[in-house]
DNA sequence: GCAATCCGGACCAAATCAGTACCCTTTAAG
DNA sequence: CTTAAAGGGTACTGATTTGGTCCGGATTGC
C-alpha cells in the first residue's frame, strides 16, 4: 500500500501541535498530553526531527523544543526525510550498486530515478501550514465531518 | 524510506521484459528465466497484474500472459496498485473510519488526502513506455553505466 | 485423455517497524 | 554548588508486514 510510516504521521501531528501557542519552547511530555500519543514515542519522534534540524532543541531545565523554522518553510518531504530515512523509493536509486539482485539483467537501472523524482517533487509542494490549515483552533469540532469520498478515492 | 515493496520492482521488471518479442502470450517460466527472477514469484506478480486488467491471460495448453494495453497506456500508478493495493499513504485516508488511533485529536483528518494526490498524480506522470525506454534493446550491454549520482539526490 | 498452463488460496520464514526502557549529558534555577 | 528538569542516545522486544513457496484445482489445446 505504499504506506508512510506511523511515526511519520505523528510527526506531523506533533508539529502542528507546536504550532499553536506561543513562541514559547514546548515539553516532550506537554506535547503528548495535548496530541494523546504516548510520551516515550513524542520523545523519539521529536529526537529525529531535531536530528534534522526541523527542530530546535534547548536543554535544561526550562529546555524544550521549538519549530526551527515558519510552518510554511517546512514541507512533508522534509519530514518524511527526517523520521523514515532519505525518500527512495527503490534500493537501485542509491548509490550502492549491487544493492539490487537482478542488476545486470534490470533494463530500467535509473528509471525509478525518474518515478523517484516526481514524487519528491509532489512532497515537497505541500508545507506543513497546508497540513494544519484546517480545523484546529482549538478542541475537536469536526464541523459536519468532511466526509470522505470513501474508496472511490483511492485509485 | 517510503519504498515500494521489491514486488513492485520486480513487476516492472517482467512487464519490461514482455514487451520485447512478437505478440504472442508469454508464459509464466518462460519470464522467470529471461528475468533471471524465480519462477514462482513471476507467476504471483502476473496473477495479481492479471487480476487488474493489466494483463491478458489465456490458459490451456498454449496458453500465456500479454499486456493488455499498450505500454505507454500503463502508468507506474497502476502497477503499484496492482501488486500493493490501492495507493494511500496513511490509514485515516481511506474510508473506514477509526482506523486512525489518534482520530478525534489529530488536526488533519484529511490533509494527508492532499498528498496522496499529488503523489498519485506524480506517479501517473510515468508510464510503463518511459521506464523501458533507455538500454534494452537486447542483451545487457551498460554503456558505461550511467554512474548515479549516489546519496546526494536522495533528498 | 492427456499434458501444459493458468488460478486461487494457504502457508512459513525473514525483515521491518513500533513502542518501551534505560542511562547519560546538558543546563537553568535555587 | 547543588539539584532537578529537560533532551540525547542506544538497545531491546513484540507485532506487523513482506517475500517467497507450495499445492490442489480449473481450462484449454493436441
Ligand atoms: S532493480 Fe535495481 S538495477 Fe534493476
Ligand atoms: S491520523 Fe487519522 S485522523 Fe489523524
Amino acid at each position: 500500500m505504499i504506506r508512510l510510516s506511523k511515526l511519520t504521521d505523528y510527526a506531523v501531528v506533533v508539529m502542528t501541535a507546536m504550532m499553536q501557542g506561543d513562541g514559547g519552547p514546548h515539553t516532550a511530555v506537554s506535547l503528548a498530553e495535548r496530541t494523546g500519543l504516548p510520551a516515550p514515542t513524542v520523545s523519539k519522534i521529536l529526537k529525529l526531527l531535531a536530528r534534522d534540524g526541523l527542530m530546535a532543541s534547548h536543554r535544561g531545565a526550562a529546555g524544550g523544543y521549538r519549530l526551527a523554522r515558519a510552518p510554511d518553510a517546512i514541507n512533508v518531504a522534509q519530514i518524511i526525510a527526517a523520521i523514515d530515512g532519505p525518500i527512495a523509493l527503490t534500493d537501485c536509486v542509491e548509490g550502492a550498486p549491487g544493492a539490487c539482485g537482478v542488476e545486470s539483467l534490470c533494463p530500467r537501472r535509473g528509471n525509478w530515478d525518474r518515478v523517484n523524482r516526481a514524487v519528491r517533487g509532489a512532497l515537497e509542494g505541500v508545507s506543513l501550514a497546508d497540513m494544519a490549515r484546517p480545523m484546529f483552533p482549538d478542541p475537536v469540532l469536526p464541523k459536519a465531518a468532511p466526509a470522505l469520498p470513501a474508496t472511490a478515492d483511492a485509485i
